[in-house]
DNA sequence: AAGGTGACTAACA
DNA sequence: ATGTTAGCCACCT
């Protein structure tokens, strides 16, 4: 199994109305230190799996998509239909953490 | 094979 | 509180 598929595994555990943030899925990938690599990995997810790549943000709260094929607007829309409020601020859309943040301990 | 890059982050200054 | 530095690791020349 790869870095890729770990990462896959564990962003799927992530729940509906909740974000997790690329620190915390390297952690839990098994990969302490790695979130660069976690937004590589994300960056290549392809079109139509299943796995809700729109729950990982930056550990800072901000949706951290510059120009890419998804843009944030997308991610955004995705979390706000979702039920996580993304508001726009200063030109990059930021998310509550201390609200929506994702325990994976806690159910 | 080796070095540069990046959907990152925690630690400093 | 804001800016910089240094690790990290998979990819791509």
């Amino acid at each position: 199994m790869n870095f890729f598929e770990k990462v896959y595994e564990v962003v799927r555990r992530v729940p509906k109305g909740r974000v997790a943030t690329y620190g915390q899925i390297a952690a839990l990938a098994g990969f302490p230190r790695s979130a660069r690599a976690v937004g590589m990995a994300l960056r290549a997810f392809p079109e139509g799996t299943d796995v809700p790549w729109q729950r990982v943000i930056s550990s800072k709260g901000y949706i951290s998509i510059e120009n890419f094929e998804h843009p944030a607007e997308e991610q955004a829309s995705l979390l706000i239909a979702e039920g996580v409020r993304a508001v726009r601020q200063q030109g990059v859309f930021r998310v509550n953490l201390q609200k929506y943040l994702w325990n994976p301990n806690k159910k």
